[in-house]
DNA sequence: GGTTGCATGTAAATGGTTACATGATTGT
DNA sequence: ACAATCATGTAACCATTTACATGCAACC
């Protein structure tokens, strides 16, 4: 899905304006599967524009930039439910956590705990956010609660793993360091 | 982390080609958190040759194109090390599955169903695969079991979640489309 | 006085994917 | 015959990131 979709699909939730919508990726439902910066949302925000799948209006504000809401277009909308109704390519995870770890015996016993301690305690904290986030609202989009709930499950379960294997790992690594000083 | 340094990292293994690399990306230990095409693996093993930090030798195999084995050098290793001591990035995910999820009620309970039960497909029969490569070998490489675990906890925790909640979200887009037809 | 938040945008640089080019062997 | 596997590489294209450019208001 390239940002254009994207944007359609965040303006599907109601109007918004580009700076709103990077918050939605940033900190919003979208942020744990996708992104997008600002060099990005602006031109497309602007293709979809010429390409009529998006209106805008400029919103004068007081003591504030002015704004500019975009809102979706029928033809917009039929964009998006064309875009989602092709099969889905695989997902792509990019994980420098998962490399650095992969190698942990490249690394001290006190790196490898400060990755995983630092990791845990993010999962923990996002996983709390999360819950916070009253999802009970919006009966008529399931699926938002549905990923929603996916997203805090894999969270949980990440954080678990972890904290039942991360004394075994760190263990491990703290056995190698002997020997190599032994030796 | 950009494909030199993965590249690095899949050489510390042991000697490899470039096409062997990208086997280990596709369906070997890196397959679940990093990935490279060939456009970018050659040009990169390139810059590193040329960097010193890995070596080349060209092995003529008989009935089989020409290879070109890559090592490690002492300053490519020195490189990796340096690489996964910084800081990491932030996990990007992007999913045009889960963002086609997100937008379900734009979809048909059909269309859903069979969204979902490919995936959950998927990572069953991923899992059983992944359980199968014993990760027993390389004692010296705990990071790697780690690593692999934490996969098939994942995946595992996504199939689940998948199993538990599919009826409801299925049920629910059933109700809603009822609710358009009658209207 | 400096930083953060609001607000929009452009341009250059980066980095990666896709398509192309080549060619032998093995299996269906 | 045709597709797949092994094997390497280049070039054009694409998307995204990063840095730059601007400016006001609120807070510390």
């Amino acid at each position: 899905m390239d940002v254009k979709t994207l944007c359609l699909g965040a303006l599907s939730r109601g109007p918004a304006s580009g700076y709103e919508i990077k918050k939605q990726f940033q900190e919003g439902p979208f942020a744990h599967f996708h992104d997008a910066g600002f060099g990005s949302i602006y031109p497309a925000l602007n293709k979809l524009n010429q390409a009529g799948l998006v209106s805008c209006t400029a919103m004068e504000q007081d003591k504030r930039p002015d704004k500019k809401v975009y809102s979706l277009t029928p033809s917009g909308r039929l964009a998006l439910v064309n875009a989602i109704s092709q099969a889905p390519g695989a997902d792509s995870v990019r994980s420098d956590f998962l490399f650095m770890l992969f190698f942990a015996h490249l690394l001290s016993a006190r790196q490898v705990e400060g990755l995983l301690s630092d990791r845990v305690e993010w999962y923990r904290t996002t996983v709390a956010r999360m819950k916070e986030t009253a999802c009970a609202s919006a009966p008529e989009r399931p699926g938002e609660r549905f990923v929603h709930g996916l997203g805090i499950a894999l969270y949980e379960a990440m954080a678990d793993y972890i904290d039942d294997h991360r004394h075994e790992l760190v263990g491990e690594i703290l056995l190698m360091d002997q020997k190599a000083v032994a030796s």
